[in-house]
RNA sequence: GGAGGGGUGCCCGAGUGGUUAAAGGGGACGGGCUGUAAACCCGUUGGCUUCGCCUACGUUGGUUCGAAUCCAACCCCCUCCA
């Protein structure tokens, strides 16, 4: 590969984020010239982003660094078709107040990473129901249909592996590559917008676009995609006990975010830390090479960044103080999940596994009883004997807290009042 | 519209009248070893007021002393035909 001249294409591609391109010299020599606009489509399933997405929004966080200006498209209109890539089956479809509701959640993540405005090189956040929703059939399917090939549209990936394995591809999904499509042709009218990037399962969708922007405008399209992440283990990046590692701190707090990053494999520390912090990367370099115990510090580095990046610095650091306490002197911190317990309640005593429960470091009290008959309840560090252990006030230390734990990892506190 | 196949626990998948809270695998969680890592070994993996009780095999009824297993109706999915 030759060098590249372009700031943004040279970070990212020495970051990791770059898969391929549908012309990366070109690209280049435009990104290297003056700022363009790039966008990136996110579906509304969900009120929340998770760190399956992180991938996309650090490259438009890279991309508005770098003097050029992004788009978030909010796939209101596409999520009502559903997009089959990389899924087996359909899904579920989402009502209109679902889809306004998600994106409004997901509008608040954006605003962490992203400067939006209205000068040249703010953020821009797009809705494409503005234009697929008043789209007429006959109009489209004569204007834009022709222009697609259904033997082709066999070829692509998405379409292609649900008929291999047999499994049901609607033909209400079979029409998101080409909603997609005129997705691209839209912004690049409306916004000028010339890039579009996705995950690399999205190669398919983004060519179209651009080939449709080439047909019907004779427009230079650019697409580009990013690797699929996946862990050292081989397993889709982003599964914690609890579900999803979502972005919002409703949903996911800020403290067990800092823990999901402090707990990454240590194969994936390098990777991660150049995808997920705006660390320089000579920085990088060099935590990417610590060895042995060292290579904690590193991971409490892409704690302390990945968090901050989301959550902001303060809550970054609470989080980072909180698992000092908590796992390095064994004790506690603010941050631990808090339950409150009335005092009377524990002049009574409260049975073990019920506490834990309560606190939600188990989700049901049968869970609870047998995480302490395997060992793995704890009450202030010490070992929870036997099931039937009851916790009383003289558990509690002069602060009026007593600490529960569910395994060494994960920790909660039990707050005494009235 | 016709014919056939199928819906089982977080997932995959056995089970075709009782010994089935349901084999096996995966995942997850816990213990041991560690570095809040990986690998490895061991254990757990429906709920509860837990030596007992309750709820579960698409839904609703039925047969039977007894059903995930048999029957009926319904819902959903797949395949082939029209």
């Amino acid at each position: 590969m030759t060098a590249l001249k372009s700031d943004f294409l040279r970070e990212i591609t020495e970051r990791g984020f770059v898969h391929q391109c549908t012309d990366l010299d070109g690209l280049d020599a435009l990104m290297s010239e003056a700022p363009v606009t790039a966008y990136i489509g996110f579906d509304c399933t969900a009120d929340s982003l998770h760190v399956g997405s992180l991938v996309p929004i650090m490259l438009l966080h890279w991309l508005q660094r770098a003097g050029h200006r992004p788009i978030a498209l909010m796939g209101g209109g596409t999520t009502k078709v559903g997009d089959p890539s990389g899924k087996d089956d359909s899904r579920r479809l989402l009502s209109q107040t679902q889809i306004e509701a998600n994106m409004a959640g997901i509008r608040r993540i954006f605003d962490r990473y992203l400067t939006f405005g209205d000068g040249p090189g703010d953020a821009l956040m797009v809705n494409n129901d503005d234009w697929l929703d008043g789209l007429q059939l006959i109009d489209f399917l004569r204007d834009y249909g022709r222009h697609f090939s259904v033997n082709r549209m066999l070829t692509f990936d998405s379409v292609r592996l649900r008929l291999e394995r047999e499994h049901p591809l609607s033909f209400l999904e079979f029409n998101y590559m080409v909603l997609q499509a005129y997705d691209f042709l839209e912004l690049a009218r409306r916004h000028g917008c010339v890039l579009q990037m996705g995950g690399s399962d999205q190669w398919g969708n983004i060519v179209n676009g651009v080939e449709l922007g080439r047909r019907v405008d004779q427009r230079a399209l650019y697409g580009l995609t990013s690797p699929l992440i996946t862990t050292a283990a081989g397993a889709k990046m982003g599964k914690t006990a609890e579900g999803a590692v979502w972005l919002n701190a409703e949903r996911l707090a800020a403290y067990d975010y800092w823990q999901f990053w402090r707990n990454c494999d240590d194969g994936d520390v390098g990777r991660f830390l150049r995808l997920f912090t705006l660390l320089p990367l000579d920085e990088i370099n060099r935590l990417d090479g610590l060895d042995g115990t060292e290579i904690n510090d590193a991971k409490k580095m892409l704690a302390n960044e990945a968090t901050a990046l989301c959550h902001g610095r303060e809550a970054a650091e609470t989080a980072a103080e909180t698992a000092r306490r908590t796992f390095e002197r064994g004790g506690h911190g603010d941050d631990l999940p808090t339950l409150e317990v009335s005092r009377g309640e524990l002049e009574v005593g409260i049975a073990a596994y019920e506490l834990l429960c309560r606190a939600g470091l188990t989700a049901s009290n049968g869970e609870a009883r047998r995480l302490i008959k395997g060992g793995g309840g704890r009450l202030n560090n010490r070992q929870i004997a036997d099931e039937t252990a009851t916790v009383g006030l003289a558990d509690s230390d002069d602060d009026g807290l007593i600490k529960l734990s569910a395994g060494k990892k994960r920790h909660a506190l039990v707050r005494v009042i009235g």
